[in-house]
RNA sequence: GGCCCCAUCGUCUAGUGGCCAAGGACACUACCCUCUCAAGGUAGAGACACGGGUUCGAAUCCCGUUGGGGCUGCCA
């Protein structure tokens, strides 16, 4: 299916560009350092699709000890935003994708877009138009190639004032040698006479995108399939401006991400901008090891990885070919695994840090490191995200807990409830403050009227926490310490009095 | 419509002609563990889109069909 990179040096490629391959023997550096660039467009926010593509340029260069570039794509005055490209800088630095060059902004390098259209106006590669896309339509109705029509192709107009055109050779094909595709062959006839700049002389993508990557050195363009399509007009461009001898970067078109409905992830239909799993509380290095697993494996199919473990097997070569969809329930799991493997005070840093920017139910100033120290390892073991923590432990830092309603409802009409308070109140006033004992005091208190621990300790949970669910109860008791837990037993004695039906 | 890409469990994938009565992970089910909830452990259910070739032998190669997707802008 996909041809080995090897088979293709030897029999596709023309003598001129051995010839070129033979000027590197020696220049050790530029041979073998590759150069990469993520060049996104500020055109919306920065969503998972951008995230992939951008982690997967930066673990090729590092992989290869390479250089990793930022490349704003500006050129659309129109539609670019400064606020996104802000968000662009922000999520690559939740990512810990750092660039080694860059940011570059298109927008900043017109000078040298003007002079490669000069050189490919004077070359004679391009054409003026002076139609509108109205005419164009109305003439092309029942064609059967779609596209612009040559109709200025030989009218000889002035380039002033008038969008340009690439003279499309009209027989031939142009073939895209793509490391994860093979070779993929376009037919010049199916390619229209395609435009390089606006009629107000302002570069478009892919005029603008080939002559900065030549610019730049770039050796490897990987990117998402959905530019598959616009590659081959790259190529043309590239040997119109550099020669048809010249040296191609090595193209790998990455699978799309998907949405459920399988169609490609778009900014506009599926908003899920990366800003979402930062607020949510994932990790950046759970994030990036499930991204990379989307449309890449480990050879050993090895998937809770580091991110030094990833670069370390990363390679285009085991790139897949089919689209995956984004599974955030797969994420999620994932998040849970990765916070597992932090150690406990690293874990206790990081979310800690983390919580002082989420949004919680307790005074900032309630909040005490050193009670969340002592709980944080019992918490790293049960959440997924960061998130989950907070209806966990609020009741550490709240004055009175936050009561789950169908609890208490429950509770009331039950008349064990009361008993069970009751003696709580009595047994927890005289036994050992610590996690073993307040168990077995619990414990023997149920035993006394029957009941197993399971549902003895069920009333006193949901009085000292407020919730039926949450971290061991008497590792959390311990921790709040005995008049806190007996102010509570108080409050919710009243609380079950009060809720009691007649 | 034209050009191009893709096709293994619900999802992400392993698989490059025999080691595959198709392996792993998430999700799901059951059980174990257990003070709740998780985590963890064990077991289970679950896929090669279809049809033709090639071959002693095909998930793997070829052709076709079907299905999905991308591109088709004076957007990127």
């Amino acid at each position: 299916m996909r041809p080995a990179l090897d088979s293709w040096s030897l029999r596709d490629l023309p003598g001129a560009f051995l010839a070129q391959e033979l000027r590197y023997v020696g220049a050790v550096d530029t041979n073998t350092s590759p150069r990469v660039r993520f060049a996104p467009s500020p055109t919306g926010y920065f969503h998972v699709g951008s995230a992939r593509t951008a982690l997967f340029n930066w673990l090729f260069a590092r992989r290869n000890h390479g250089t990793f570039i930022l490349r704003i794509e500006d050129t659309d005055e129109e539609r670019g935003r400064e606020e996104w490209v802000s968000g662009i800088l922000s999520a690559l630095a939740w990512l810990g994708l750092e660039y080694d060059e860059g940011p570059y902004r298109q927008s900043e390098r017109s000078a040298l877009h003007a002079d490669a259209l000069t050189r490919l106006w004077d070359g004679g590669y391009l054409y003026a138009c002076g139609c509108n896309r109205e005419e164009v339509l109305e003439r092309t109705k029942g064609n059967q190639t779609p596209g612009y029509d040559g109709h200025c192709r030989e009218l000889g107009l002035a380039r002033e004032g008038r969008a340009l055109r690439f003279r499309t050779p009209r027989d031939g094909i142009t073939v895209v040698k793509d490391v994860v595709r093979g070779l993929v062959e376009f037919p010049h006839r199916a390619m229209e006479d395609f435009v390089v700049s606006k009629a107000n002389g302002s570069p478009l993508f892919v005029l603008a995108n080939v002559v900065d990557d030549i610019d730049m050195g770039i050796t490897h363009v990987i990117r998402g399939e959905d530019l598959l399509p616009s590659t081959p007009k790259g190529i043309l461009l590239w040997k119109a401006l550099e020669g048809s001898a010249v040296e191609l970067p090595v193209f790998a078109h990455l699978p799309m991400l998907v949405n459920e409905k399988r169609q490609k992830l778009s900014k506009r239909r599926d908003p899920v901008s990366l800003e979402y799993f930062s607020e949510q509380g994932y990790l950046p290095e759970a994030f990036c090891n499930y991204l990379s697993l989307l449309g890449w494996s480990h050879p050993s199919g090895k998937e809770l990885m580091t991110m030094e473990e990833i670069i370390q097997s990363f390679s285009l070569e085991d790139i897949n070919h089919s689209p995956a969809f984004f599974d955030v329930v797969k994420l999620t799991h994932m998040n849970g695994e990765h916070i597992r493997l932090l150690d406990a005070d690293v874990f206790a840093a990081r979310s800690s840090a983390w919580l002082d920017t989420a949004p919680v139910p307790w005074a900032r100033d309630h909040f005490d490191m050193d009670t969340y120290r002592r709980i944080a390892h019992i918490v790293q073991e049960r959440v997924a995200t960061l998130a989950e923590i907070i209806p966990m432990v609020d009741f550490f830092f709240l004055e009175s807990p936050i009561y789950d309603q169908a609890a208490i409802e429950s509770l009331a009409t039950n008349d064990t409830t009361r008993k069970i308070v009751t003696m709580a109140l009595d047994i927890y006033s005289r036994c050992t403050w610590a996690p073993d004992a307040l168990h077995e005091a619990t414990a023997a208190m149920g035993n006394e009227i029957a009941l197993k621990l399971s549902r003895a300790q069920a009333p006193v949970r949901v009085a000292v926490t407020g919730k039926r669910v949450g971290p061991p109860l008497f590792e959390s008791m311990a921790i709040l310490g005995r008049e806190r837990v007996l102010a509570r037993l108080h409050a919710f004695a009243a609380l079950v009095a009060r809720t009691t039906p007649e």
